[in-house]
RNA sequence: GGGUCAGUAGCUCAGUCGGUUAGAGCACCGUCUUGAUAAGGCGGGGGUCGUAGGUUCGAAUCCUACCUGACCCA
């Protein structure tokens, strides 16, 4: 009697489920009509699952997300992991509250997830608490662009405080929808008060430790703005300037000196005279000194108007601005810039001395060769000062923040810088110091909201001090400087990928002092008082600020802007000014590690296991979180740094709107789904750029469907499969079961390989050739015959279930961190337990199969052989000899082990290469295997569809082979090897 | 202009210490199957390893320059 696999006697939970039998049932009758009246279909144990082929991901995957929330899997994972006693932090990079997220934020949020995910799987305490940068400058434009300017202090904040909380809903729910996993009702939000209140605690420490200190900074200043604007609200534009070329006359002391550089017996009778070109004629005022390259060369040139210094390759172009022609010139002497360093020139127009420094910012694109020196006005031109050892307190500051020149500077007080500049321009010529005018066209930097145009000036701001030894904490108290620690900081950091360490070691090693002052609302106060005479910070400045910290607890930022001096200071108050200036917001973000590891969010920990953020935040989060953590600890607050690059499309070119060709997270989940993103982002090899467009991820699309009919077609095969009653016992598993199962492992072994490594796009690759050569290939297209031909409930059947399952098992966690939607799909429908999730589990122990190489040496060699078998098979049926492969008979001729390998599967040995019928001929070298193949000539099996001798040796089934005979009325066959 | 990095098949990626004819999956083409079927098997075509030099008996691999692109800075 035939048993259905319908009348199973298992309990397995999922058999309860009664919606999955409508399908199998429809399936069963409409077979059996098409069987023809023969019905040997129906006999078959056919893959059945409700597990539907097409992921339909972007229809089904909110609801997925709504179940996540419902029943707070977070939350039962942290509860599941606690007392774990391997922890992993990854700490996140709070993203900036403003604007929808895109690629990249999908990207980075998606590369944590899966180590979040994979490092639970591995077993570790993998919390997971996402945050959000909400103060500064962008946030405080947007308000600005609704609201207009000129609003109170006290309005701006509380307008940005709701701004950045509906930003960050927005973000929260596009975060979620990419099915990442995290503390998102409690997450850590930088204008929470108590992280404001740590910030200011932050401050103090480094105050205590003794590396913030006030000094001027050239900045970009905006006239219009009264204030300082950051690089990003600059934007370069043409403008026409006065070009103009100034002779700087030799100071008279000086004469032997240059003679002697030049080459020079005596100096000669004309004035020497060193000639600058500038196209800010408004900075001669300020002007304090002369730049030259050390290395290039200079020449001392006779002319008409005295005899000038002019770098050799700038001279002729420069004589021909100055209208001299070639015989009315004289190369008297050269030298290198080096030579004239220190040499001292005096100002054209005022009483005073203007030394050369020479540096090798200097170029020669234009001009002279020899630059003139405002520090006040100049990047480069201050740094030089500043590293030629002269103290700040002398840098001349004549330009006012409304842009005009102090009432005290003799001539131009008063004006504008823009109306100073003709007249300074007819000054020199009246003090027969201008050589050229010229009208130029340059890009000029311009202030962003007002369209004009903007210059540096060295304002006031506090620094975080990178070359002051301290006492180190992790040294005995022993000093060290900033820079230092920092360095050794980076040394003990483990990169991925290991360039990085290259990569910010560089940028500390050349990075300025840091300054950590803005002249803006929407930040956290530098909570300072300073002595309106002397300049220094209040005595008792840290204990001050953990006072405002009190009340920024309680409060928020506000307490500072509206707290009276007094309530702190009493009758000093009159004494010291309070500082309005607000943090860098890299401050706010750079010392999360105290204020959310150490302070909103205790279980997280110090430090972090890792930080992970895209390429730029090695200027940024990496490199101001390295400096606060080691200026208060000694050390970085992270063991190890991992970087991704940016997205780019296909071409590799950034995404722009204005290229069109930007993609964006939304509609790649509201299209194709978000499993369909996580699997490009995990196969994508993100040390470099990420490249996406349609065409790559349609190929993505067409990974997913191979995984996920893999896995339907193995869940398809485990229907009617009772583990817990029905699971055989390793060492009575059929051998090609066995190897199965050590093909997994170590397939297992490479993919955590990879996971450790942090490299995911191995372990796509690894799971896509496992599922498609190993599996789809061979294991399950010669395990077919075996599952619908034998007995339902037959040792040989089982044997191959059980291997599925085991592989099923090792697969789903696998694949979770990667396609966490489409494995809690499966591992519902594999354990029938929708309250289950996955990610209650670690990576899945195989069992140990015994006698191990053996089976994988026996097995080497029947798929080495493989190979030569479809290539002998294809041959025939591009003959046309051959259609279907069990039309085929093999007979392999082979040496040595191969022979000992296949001849070991006996008369089972044609199951592996899905032919009717293979024999096995021993030759004693090599070189004389070969495969023959043939048609078989014996008749078809109804049912099996092999070519058997003996189809019909029983009258009553005329179309059967004595195998089916076997299993459908005998006791089944036997299989012990395949 | 400087710092860091990338460029291997149409796409995504391997390629160890320099050593056979540079591999895999997907896509494409052909074919078989119709008991994974909006699936699956088999076979095949497809690469000047970004370009040009150099080192070497031998270079995708090491060196130099250049091109293209990305991030940061000037």
């Amino acid at each position: 009697m035939l048993r259905s696999r319908h009348k199973s006697t298992t309990t397995s939970p999922r058999r309860d489920a009664g919606t999955q039998r409508t399908p199998r049932n429809t399936h069963w009758i409409r077979s059996r009509s098409m069987a023809n009246g023969k019905g040997y279909r129906q006999t078959l144990n056919l893959p059945d699952t409700p597990f539907p082929m097409r992921g339909d991901l972007a229809k089904r995957e909110p609801g997925w997300v709504a179940a996540w929330q419902e029943k707070r899997l977070y939350t039962q994972i942290r509860e599941r992991c606690r007392g774990r006693l391997k922890k992993f932090v990854l700490h996140d990079g709070p993203p900036y509250a403003n604007g929808d997220i895109h690629i990249g934020h999908a990207v980075n949020k998606i590369l944590k997830d899966i180590i979040v995910r994979s490092k639970t799987l591995a077993g570790y305490d993998a919390p997971y608490v996402p945050g959000w940068d909400c103060h500064g400058l962008p946030i405080e434009h947007q308000i600005e662009k609704r609201y207009g300017r000129g609003l109170p202090g006290s309005e701006v904040r509380r307008l940005c405080r709701e701004f950045a909380a509906e930003q960050i809903e927005r973000q929260k729910r596009d975060f979620i929808r990419l099915g990442v996993l995290g503390d998102w009702d409690n997450p850590y939000l930088t204008m929470n008060y108590a992280n404001e209140a740590n910030e200011i605690r932050a401050l103090a420490r480094l105050v205590a430790a003794g590396f913030v200190v006030r000094g001027l900074k050239p900045v970009h200043w905006c006239f219009d703005c009264g204030s300082a604007l950051a690089e990003a609200e600059i934007e370069y534009e043409e403008r026409t300037a006065s070009a103009i070329d100034v002779a700087f006359p030799l100071d008279p002391a000086e004469q032997a000196r240059v003679a002697q550089a030049f080459g020079l017996a005596e100096a000669p009778q004309q004035p020497i005279l060193a000639v600058i070109w500038t196209t800010t004629p408004w900075t001669i005022p300020a002007n304090q000194a002369l730049n030259v390259h050390p290395e290039y060369r200079y020449e001392l040139v006779a002319t008409p108007k005295g005899c000038l210094i002019l770098a050799a390759e700038l001279k002729d172009a420069a004589l021909a601005r100055y209208g001299f022609s070639a015989s009315e010139v004289e190369t008297l002497g050269a030298c290198q810039g080096a030579a004239l360093a220190r040499v001292t020139f005096r100002h054209p127009l005022y009483d005073r001395a203007s030394p050369v420094l020479p540096d090798t910012y200097v170029e020669l694109a234009t001009g002279t060769g020899i630059v003139h020196s405002a520090p006040a006005y100049g990047e480069d031109d201050f740094r030089v000062w500043i590293a030629a050892g002269f103290p700040q307190e002398a840098i001349l500051t004549p330009v006012q923040g409304d842009g005009r020149f102090a009432p005290d500077l003799p001539e131009f007080g008063g004006l504008s810088v823009w109306e100073a500049n003709p007249k300074i321009v007819a000054a020199l010529e009246a003090a027969g110091a201008l050589l050229a005018h010229a009208p130029i066209r340059h890009s000029y930097p311009h202030c962003w909201r007002h369209k004009t145009p903007t210059i540096f000036r060295a304002t006031n701001q506090w620094f975080v001090a990178m070359d002051l030894p301290r006492p180190d904490p992790l040294r005995d108290n022993h000093p060290t400087t900033l820079r230092d620690r920092a360095l050794a900081g980076v040394d003990a950091t483990r990169f991925y990928p290991a360039w990085g360490k290259q990569r910010l070691h560089a940028m500390i090693a050349n990075r300025p002092d840091w300054c950590i002052s803005r002249q803006r609302h929407w930040g956290v106060p530098i909570p300072f008082f300073v002595h309106k005479q002397t300049g220094a910070l209040h005595p008792r400045t840290v204990e001050l600020m953990e006072a405002v910290a009190q009340r920024v607890e309680q409060e928020g930022i506000e307490a500072w802007f509206t707290l009276d001096p007094a309530e702190l200071l009493g009758d000093e108050a009159r004494d010291y000014e309070k500082v309005t200036d607000t943090l860098d917001v890299w401050f706010d973000s750079g010392t999360t590690h105290l204020h959310v590891l150490r302070g909103s969010h205790p279980e997280l920990g110090h430090p972090a296991a890792m930080y992970l953020e895209g390429s730029d935040q090695h200027r940024g989060w990496f490199h101001s979180s390295l400096l606060t953590g080691c200026a208060i600890d000694g050390r970085p607050p992270y063991d190890a740094l991992l970087t991704h690059g940016f997205v780019v499309d296909g071409q590799g070119r950034k995404m722009s709107k204005s290229r069109g060709n930007v993609v964006a997270p939304q509609e790649v989940c509201d299209t194709l789904g978000a499993d369909i993103l996580r699997l490009w982002v995990a196969s994508t090899d993100y040390s470099g750029e990420l490249t996406i467009s349609k065409e790559i991820l349609q190929r993505v699309v067409e990974v997913y469907r191979r995984l996920r009919n893999t896995l339907r077609f193995m869940l398809a095969n485990i229907a009617d499969f009772d583990p817990t009653r029905e699971a055989v016992a390793p060492e009575a598993l059929v051998d090609l079961d066995r190897w199965a199962i050590l093909a997994t492992a170590t397939a297992q072994q490479q993919i955590t390989d990879a996971y450790e490594a942090m490299e995911f796009h191995r372990v796509v690759q690894t799971m896509m050739h496992f599922a498609s050569e190993t599996l789809g290939a061979f294991y399950l297209d010669v395990l077919k015959d075996r599952l619908y031909t034998t007995p339902a409930q037959g040792h040989p059947r089982k044997s191959a279930q059980t291997a599925i399952t085991h592989i099923l098992h090792a697969f789903v966690r696998w694949m979770a961190p990667i396609l966490p939607f489409t494995a809690e799909e499966v591992w519902e429908h594999l354990t029938g337990n929708p309250e289950e999730s996955v990610m209650f589990h670690t990576w899945y122990e195989l069992p140990a199969i015994p006698d191990a190489d053996a089976v994988r040496e026996r097995w080497h060699w029947v798929l080495d052989t493989r190979e030569r078998v479809t290539k002998a098979i294809e041959a025939k049926r591009e003959a046309g000899e051959i259609g279907a492969n069990l039309e085929a008979e093999i007979t392999l001729f082979a040496a040595g082990a191969r022979y000992q390998a296949l001849a070991a599967l006996g008369r089972e040995l044609h199951f592996p290469y899905i032919v009717s019928r293979a024999e096995v001929v021993e030759v004693a070298t090599a070189e004389e295997e070969r495969v023959e193949a043939r048609k078989s000539p014996h008749g078809k099996c109804a049912r099996c569809w092999h070519y058997e001798p003996d189809v019909g040796s029983d009258p009553a089934h005329p179309d059967l082979c004595g195998r089916c005979q076997t299993n459908l009325t005998g006791s089944g066959e036997t299989r012990l090897w395949a």
